[in-house]
DNA sequence: ATTGCTGCAAACGATTTGCATGAGG
DNA sequence: CCTCATGCAAATCGTTTGCAGCAAT
């Protein structure tokens, strides 16, 4: 099983919005992998067909998967490609994250928060109001608690709030940031 | 580290809430335990000097903590006590969590998550209209994902929605029932 | 050419399980 | 007494790392 980290860190890194119902858009899937590509070239990294192989996969489905899953997956296009690479490229994903690539959405948490069927981290910086980014929270965390007391679980939302850098060298604990 | 779901199940079990800056009230422990208990006897399983020493502890930090501090702390009271006993006492705390047990407080979603501090579990039941139970949230999995992007994250919010089985047999997708 | 990437296998940490002994009902 | 709980050590799971060869810049 996974830990939600990985994929809470993993998920940041593009809009994919898992409770969208319908699949990512080719553009959207473009602009995904040219935010991921255009990270590799900034900190000396390299293109390669594996790590473009995983990024499709991983946008390709709006599910909720392991890393095990990812890997079936990859394996379709490409059926060398090894678990640690994925492992390996996960990382990377998530290093490309930052919340620094500010989308549109400025809402509130008070506003992510009702967005259904998915989780939402939403960072508070200093000029971005929200940086609204995007978890597919752990299934089975759901299944799991959802089937030990014969609940049907819906959705939940996790939420992780802080203080970035730049702030911190503010007041603390200002009035105005939502935090 | 452990993995979230671990404690989510287990927090559970009764009106621990993270969020609240005071200890527990004695009565709020001894309800804990006879919650415990009962459930103990309930499945036929024995009530031993561990099991209770391994509920104390749990119940009287209101901190975030791993098996392993918890196993420290643990061995405060009985230094015997092993890795593996905290372990599985941990997985019957889970167990006897259930949705039927369910606190007076009724306040709605919306409202739980205006709680500072720490992330909720809210479950919405078919008379009772949530059962706001705990959640000790991975402080490993906040601190890391704050690291990453140099952030002191503040604090997370985690909920899960879900039907009980007496809701699902009614009407799918109630107007009434705030999910 | 140089540097980083890959896959494999071995290493690792957290959790679980098998088993013989010990304690609770 | 009989059953379940315990502690230990070994097994297992998911993930990470070291390394030799390969691929991208």
């Amino acid at each position: 099983m996974v830990c939600s980290s990985d994929w809470l860190a993993t998920m940041t890194i593009l809009p994919k919005r898992v409770d969208d119902q319908t699949q990512l858009s080719h553009e959207s899937i473009r602009e995904a992998e040219e935010i991921f590509n255009s990270h590799l070239k900034r900190v000396g990294l390299k293109h390669t067909g594996q790590r473009d192989a995983i990024l499709r996969a991983f946008l390709e489905t709006h599910d909720h998967l392991s890393t095990e899953d990812l890997h079936h997956l990859v394996q379709r296009s490409d059926p060398s490609i090894g678990f640690t690479t994925v492992y390996r490229t996960l990382k990377l994903f998530s290093d490309a994250a930052s919340p620094a690539r500010s989308p549109s959405t400025t809402a509130s948490p008070a506003t992510s928060t009702s967005t259904t069927g998915a989780a939402i981290i939403t960072w508070s910086a200093p000029n971005v109001a929200a940086l609204s980014s995007f978890f597919a929270g752990d299934r089975e965390l759901e299944k799991e608690i959802g089937n030990k007391h014969h609940y049907i679980t819906t959705r939940h939302t996790f939420q992780i709030y802080g203080v970035c850098g730049e702030c911190q060298k503010k007041k603390p604990a200002r009035r105005g940031s939502r935090l």
